[in-house]
DNA sequence: CGGTGATCGTGACACCTGTCACGGGCAGGA
DNA sequence: TCCTGCCCGTGACAGGTGTCACGATCACCG
């Protein structure tokens, strides 16, 4: 066992990346020893860096921030993750768990609980933000099926019904169908709502 | 004249914030004399820490980094503005540079540069991302109308043309002629890809 | 002064959307 | 086995949407 722990980073701003390197810098435990700008890049860093924890941004090319953390624990059993993000979304938190975050902080958290953040994952201890879990719990589990969320993920960037079968090989008919039930659950009365709405909720 | 550079910085995520605050507490020349979460509290703020740049980034609450480069230039011109983005559009940097902030950096940008940046800003410089500039060439102006914009941004939230028309306080058919105009001028055919292709080109 | 363009409104038309009812197929649990 | 839930599709309907033509007012500018 090192005497420091070891801390990868992984976000796809150049300035919040190098940032957060200087913040963590200043903690004397801690020892920033790898930084990618790419989802797809972190297990392989993580495992040539030799990281002890891995900091993970969810808004990232290549995969996203909860799909590499699946992919650590995959591949790195002994490793800790810990998503920080800057939406606090009910269904990221579920999502990042069930991918085997050990930690979940949003970016409004102050600066000086990181450090202690990345500590308490290294012990094993479980972090969450304390308004979020609250939340996660009242708002429930996603209630959109497979394909709801599929077609609605396409709706969002705001096409017609034509374009979105097309892009999902159904049928125009199916496609309205997903779609007023993906209304129905949000509560909404239109495609674009529900997509925001959808959203918003971490449910896409 | 102090010997330092007085740097106030102003960002919504407190943790981006400390972090950017560690790294410029990195140089010797620099000096982080205020941190604001709001936009409307960084004249307020800069006037009482002496600030000689504010660092600014767009998104946050109250009013956005553009308007409060503004609020700056008018209530204390002899301080400098440099806008710290998230997103690289062409309307943002083209509407910082009208509203007097003297340089434009996106978050993309390695975190060594920023530190210089500052510097050049506060030598009477304009520090302008180049690949973005060029981008702002090609790309234009904005066609939008003042109330096409205003249309399309409350259409933005994806509700009916009734409830535009509510909130705007037109009639239905006024407002299904605007957001036809605006769709034309995006090149697109609906008004949810009007609204996100006018976002992505900062023309909101 | 006339011309131009933004603003606001109306009316009409074809088309798209959201909703519902109704099939059928397929997996998992009582 | 039946039942439930998700999936996929069709057809029909009312209502919303995008487009166009046509007026009208107002500000600005040559």
């Amino acid at each position: 066992m090192s005497a420091t722990i070891k801390v990868l980073l992984a976000d796809d701003q150049a300035l919040v990346r190098g940032a957060l390197a200087a913040l963590l810098a200043l903690e004397p435990d801690l020892e920033v020893v790898a930084e990618v700008g790419r989802g797809d890049e972190v297990v392989e860093a993580a495992r040539a860096s030799a990281a002890d924890v891995c900091l993970l941004d969810i808004e990232m090319p290549g995969i996203d921030g909860i799909a590499a953390a699946a992919a650590v624990r995959d591949a790195l059993p002994g490793v800790r993750t810990l998503v920080v993000t800057t939406f606090g979304r009910p269904g990221y938190l579920r999502r990042a768990l069930e991918a085997g975050a050990s930690g979940f902080v949003v970016k409004d958290t102050p600066a000086r609980q990181l450090a202690e953040a990345v500590r308490r994952v290294h012990a094993g201890l479980r972090v969450v933000d304390p308004s979020l879990a609250t939340e996660s719990l009242v708002d429930g589990a996603n209630p959109l099926t497979e394909r709801e969320r599929e077609v609605l993920a396409v709706a969002l960037r705001g096409g017609t019904v034509a374009a979105v079968a097309g892009v999902v090989h159904l049928s125009p008919g199916t496609v309205r169908n997903h779609l007023s039930s993906a209304i129905g659950k949000t509560g909404t009365s239109t495609r674009a709502e529900a997509a925001r709405v959808a959203q918003e909720r971490g449910w896409l």
